[in-house]
DNA sequence: GTCGTCAGTGAGAGCGCTCCCACCCGAGGG
DNA sequence: CCCTCGGGTGGGAGCGCTCTCACTGACGAC
């Protein structure tokens, strides 16, 4: 029996579109790359031949010769349980995929949560087997992107990083506005002691959000008080923990604005303990527009980020870094507050 | 100045390292690969003087030969809303992603919502630019993992395809014991009126969770009755529709099992708002535990599919098709119910 | 006329790797 | 003693593509 061999059955190889179409290999090659100095004869001659075969690129040979893998790296360095949880990263990653696939390349996914695998991607770049890398979550001062860059690896982040290194290139949406507006929402309804539980401070957003609230706060004369502001770490039992400590510290607390909406739910939920109500006696606003905001009793007022955009912005970046550009090294997306009954 | 010049300087090549071993090329590649007829010198002094000089192989040059792309395609068939609110494919995606990576093979991350999109792929695929493809939410009797196959490009679903087709190979939680013990925990409970909201019946799931349903009633020799079946879609809205409509049409039905949790939310919102209290007046369980059923108020009692070990089977499985085995076209895995408050 | 010039083209040399084949031994059988 | 035999090795072809370079002929400038 005469089965389909893959090994076999080759696909058809640019000879076969060039001699279909009367040419050389080598028009036949600048038409499909739209080089320019091709006559028009030629250019249809080898476009219809391509197309009646169902030519396909083999794009080892090419990578093989323009030393370019036509392929990108989304790199999440982050821990699972911190990252996996959210559906932030898949919308990023989408929107990455969509702009990337657009271009023609593709996307490879690639977890590097240990320092270990992080080196061994470095190792992997360094051969050059991408041509550029989105990179996802980066903690502290670590130096990966540095390190890429200078492999010769164009990298962008999402998310100022802290290190204010002006040749990092990263997109991040505009956590200062954000937390600012925020804690607008909150004066504007004529909340005096208006506290905040803050994300991590080993990463910009965490600084970014609590910037915003302090400027909110100043603009309007009044002080940030010590005693208001309380450390959290983006989860809903840490917003509990810090709502806690808050209300202890400082009972005349009327409202808070969380750094995240999973913080903000905690928060919600030492707020019940105390007995006190939502928004009447405390209002809270959160940040991030995640699904559960919409099911909270009552539902939360927050901030959502264009996270879609930003995976889209990233991407775009990175594209024109590949083409030879050098665009701006710093994009910041405006965020966007969503009136619900918290606050 | 001499600045590294990304495009002169090259990676070491497989001819330096096996220069600097003092053997052939192909001694040198046959180390690398595993061959196994090299003497223990030989191999010694290849991978020390690979080491030494940071080789990596070129993918692209060894693919050109092979015919094999070392990667493997992640490939996402469903529109975006539906998807992506939800960190289901996330988990499948990491799990896919770390068992794909040990296998030194790469995880093109690609979606296809489209018909369009999905030819595309498919002359993608059939040009041989992937090894294999992970197929996720696959809806209707869709042809496209058979057209995959028969372009020689291995397939694993995720989820039993509607069309019982023995070729097609796929790994599935057991949605059938999952139904089953969700309605067992309400039946052990003492309800007597137990109704379902079902997933879409042209989705495996829909349809498994259901008969699932129907096999734990008539194990105890009850009958399922028509008016306590209600058809959902897998979204909050079309819980509270369905809810709404059971109450009406069976004011006297005292337990759900809603197909997902989403469903299960938006039920609980019906039954609040009929006056009815979780779970004394109606009991509810979901499916899936995804985030928000913890928060729930009470916290929903759900069934937990291992949705990491899913992805990561589904590579596994794809990877020995890829290596000439010829392992179980089906794979089912168990689930778990969790126990919260709300039955 | 003769000379550039220049758009359009094809021949041919690789890119870095794998794999086929020929070769070289030393061990064992006749 | 020759002759297999088989583990171990290297030479060399070639995977499908791009790119450099040399060439053509048409056309305007001198």
């Amino acid at each position: 029996m005469v089965g389909i061999d893959r090994a076999a059955v080759r696909p058809p190889t640019l000879e076969v579109v060039a001699a279909r179409a009367g040419v050389s290999r080598a028009t036949a090659s600048r038409v499909l790359r739209g080089a320019s100095n091709v006559s028009q004869e030629a250019r249809d001659a080898v476009v219809q031949a391509a197309h009646d075969i169902g030519y396909t690129p083999n794009r080892a040979a090419r990578s093989l010769v323009t030393r370019r893998s036509d392929s990108v790296a989304f790199l999440v360095a982050e821990s699972e349980d911190r990252l996996f949880g959210d559906p932030y990263f898949l919308s990023m990653l989408r929107g990455a995929q969509i702009e990337i696939a657009a271009s023609g390349l593709q996307l490879l996914f690639v977890i590097a949560s240990t320092a270990a695998e992080s080196e061994q991607f470095k190792h992997y770049a360094a051969g050059g087997h991408v041509d550029g890398v989105l990179l996802i979550s980066l903690h502290g001062d670590d130096q990966l992107p540095q390190a890429l860059e200078r492999l010769g690896v164009p990298t962008v982040l999402n998310g100022r990083p802290l290190s204010d290194d002006p040749s990092l290139c990263y997109v991040d949406s505009d956590n200062v506005a954000g937390g600012a507006a925020a804690t607008e929402v909150l004066i504007a309804r004529g909340a005096r002691h208006i506290a905040t539980i803050t994300g991590p401070q080993d990463m910009g957003v965490g600084q970014d959000r609590l910037a915003g609230y302090v400027a909110a706060l100043r603009r309007v004369g009044r002080a940030p008080f010590e005693r208001l502001i309380a450390p959290g770490d983006f989860t809903v039992d840490g917003g509990t923990r810090a709502m806690h400590r808050l209300l202890t510290a400082s009972p005349d607390v009327d409202a808070v604005f969380a750094a995240s909406d999973l913080m903000a739910i905690g928060a919600m939920r030492a707020i019940e303990e105390s007995g006190r109500r939502i928004p009447d006696d405390v209002a809270v606003v959160g940040f991030d527009d995640v699904r559960e905001a919409s099911l909270t009793a009552p539902p939360l007022t927050t901030v959502r980020q264009p996270i879609g955009d930003l995976g889209r912005t990233m991407a775009h970046l990175l594209l024109r870094r590949l083409d030879g550009e050098d665009p701006p090294r710093a994009m910041v997306l405006p965020v966007e507050v969503v009136h619900r009954e918290s606050a």
